[in-house]
DNA sequence: CAACGTTCGTTAGGATGCTTAACATATTCG
DNA sequence: CGAATATGTTAAGCATCCTAACGAACGTTG
């Protein structure tokens, strides 16, 4: 396995076929053998990342595939590096002995860098499950545009000193708006606007590059590791807000990739503040943590400031219901501050979104917190590069 | 080809390869090289339906598949009385004359049935383009349960008396929520839950059945037939309100198969008159045809009148206003009476929506009324058995 | 304790489906 | 009329999966 490539997603893409749950075709392109071979050969290193220490006649009851093709492309990871024999299985049992296999978990690990924070840029060296073995930061301090982006580079090229073995890839989660190549189309407070960060990056570091929305990171992160429903939405609140989908567990990206970018809807039909978009009522101006903190420092009492967030729950509630109810999701999870959210405001949140959708519908909709905190996006960005290069997540 | 089949998804069904775009794979089931033969097989069906008259070697230029590749399909395609060849290609060329094909549009019919209506179920006979062919009713007389079942029975008969082709198959369009295998899971205005319309017709009909939502099938007729856009929705209002949604192309289910069920969505954070679900202010008190009926008969003048329907049309913006910031639709299309819609009600419908969402995102943001008009159900019940028969819409 | 059954993983042979290369066919162009 | 061009077919080869059969390694049983 080669660990060049520039390409946002490297050559092992499994092809054209698209299946659309409920019966709809729709061809793209065509579909050759050796299609199907990365399919399967994906299909085989994904049970095996779920549910390492398998024989290969295990791997072929739960694919589906002959123990023969298992062997095979079982032959075709070994020699790449990516699966290993990890001994003989124990316990008494007739027949054969079952040789144990497992991906080799030690061999890569990933770049995973989190471009949300309005402050700060941070990232993380993580293993092939998704854990997170060293960090390192750079104070963005107030640069934008190139300058930024230079920062990115030095923030990429720290964790990669820090990695203690061949990298995978470099996954980033960047605010804004990202187009499928990686571009960034447009992230205001970063001062981007169509900065082709995947193909620098990939120019610069001779490893596949992935970059994505935060939102849309976030997502799979809480996918991958939080045990999150195929159907929901992870609300990430900030100092902008914004949203991640994934729906029948495939993340939706937008007609113009601006998918959940729900910041600026108007919520409600009664006024509210200003905002810097130049409208009033917006989303943000009611959950903004920089607006919600003021407001709480501004409160006279407990009960005012209860009040506030209680308010602010609400005002999701309103702007989330007709989403939730239109997208029959499963899930809502909230990611941002916990001393601002865990408490009334969610508490507020599905209570309103209960109240406002049908109940018949919601009866399973629940709303938490997410549980992978602060890390949420540089795992997501992880997620990603594993799921580009291995087909694994 | 045979005709006969009682799945939901006869067996040529495309197999189980996912492909998200953005570089996720999702590897669900092994894929075999006859999994890639029948996605080609589609492929080149499509091309036809599509664009017919061409050669083999047109085929083969735009699908990347080989002219032998082609002609075996074609062969394949030929045999099945699918595909036929209609003579030598015109006009002056150097080299030997293409022999044309195209898809043998007067092998088959489709039987398309809408029970969407609250008096009346309709249903046509459809050729392979989707243009009815002849049209059949039965008014449902209040009718409920078993009995309206029998109606949809009597109908299909009828229809399929009518047709003057073998029936590639029957595709029906259902109020309510639906599942995948075409279960009327709740159906209220028919007394219907958890009927197993697919599994009955099947039964008594030798002939595929595909069973769907309403406004699931008129999106699909909108996309297929209307030239809508791939990220859109279309909000289908009647008796009650419904919605079906188009993402990247594919039509969205959600988590219990209720998406689109935005009837019952509190609109706004001002009240409004009690619905029949309990709650104060649902969309369908705003937008349900029979309201909107009693409210403009006691209206005073002709500006009362316009100002109910602006009022209506802003309630709707109001409410998609968060569904359209967050999946970043490119389109919305309304489909209903047009005396009621296409006029103050839809211009207040999209100046709402483009108050109360991002300009930036918008931009390209049009709504219109389908041009499909009281044909939509039926004829997506079409694009259905096609696209579920042949892979073609 | 030797024969048998069970399970694992491999080897061998066959079927499917696509490709490339070459060719026969049929037309226009010079 | 020969060269050029384009179509569609034939033949051979390669990739990929399958089934069938088998050797290996273990437990069970008469």
């Amino acid at each position: 396995m080669h660990v060049e490539g520039n390409s946002q997603v490297r050559e092992n893409n499994p092809g054209p076929l698209t299946f659309v749950a409920g019966g709809a075709l729709r061809p793209t392109s065509k579909v050759l053998p050796e299609h199907a071979r990365r399919h399967n050969r994906s299909l085989v290193l994904q049970t095996l990342y779920r549910a390492g220490q398998q024989s290969r006649a295990d791997v072929a009851r739960s694919t589906g595939l002959t123990r023969v093709t298992v062997s095979d492309l079982v032959a075709e990871l070994m020699a790449e590096g990516l699966v290993i024999e990890t001994g003989q299985r124990e316990g008494v049992r007739p027949g054969k002995p079952a040789t144990l296999l497992d991906i080799d978990r030690t061999i890569f690990q990933i770049i995973g860098i989190d471009l949300s924070d309005y402050s700060i840029f941070r990232g993380a060296v993580l293993d092939l499950d998704g854990q997170i073995l060293s960090r390192a930061e750079i104070p963005l301090a107030d640069r934008t545009g190139a300058d930024a982006v230079s920062l990115v580079f030095a923030l990429a090229e720290k964790l990669i000193g820090q990695a203690t073995a061949p990298i995978l890839g470099i996954g980033v989660g960047s605010p804004g708006v990202v187009d499928l190549g990686g571009v960034v189309l447009s992230a205001p407070n970063l001062g981007w606007k169509d900065v082709a960060l995947q193909a620098t990056l990939a120019a610069r570091f001779p490893v596949p590059v992935v970059v994505a929305n935060d939102a849309n990171a976030a997502v799979l992160a809480e996918h991958s590791f939080g045990g999150a429903e195929s159907d929901m939405m992870l609300i990430k609140i900030g100092h902008g807000v914004g949203a991640g989908l994934l729906l029948g567990g495939s993340p939706l990206f937008g007609s113009r990739f601006a998918a959940g970018e729900i910041g600026h809807v108007v919520v409600g039909t009664d006024g509210g503040d200003e905002c810097a978009c130049g409208k009033r009522g917006c989303l943000e101006t009611w959950l903004a943590t920089p607006r919600l903190d003021a407001k709480l420092a501004a409160a006279a009492s407990s009960a005012e400031r209860e009040e506030t967030l209680r308010e602010a729950g609400n005002r999701l509630g309103i702007a989330l219901a007709p989403v939730v109810g239109a997208l029959n999701l499963a899930e809502v999870v909230l990611s941002g501050p916990t001393n601002l959210l865990d408490g009334p405001l969610a508490l507020a949140t599905i209570e309103t979104l209960r109240s406002r959708t049908m109940a018949e519908f919601h009866g399973d909709l629940t709303l938490r917190m997410t549980t992978l905190g602060e890390d949420i996006v540089m795992r997501g960005a992880a997620v990603m590069v594993l799921s580009g290069q291995l087909g694994v997540s």
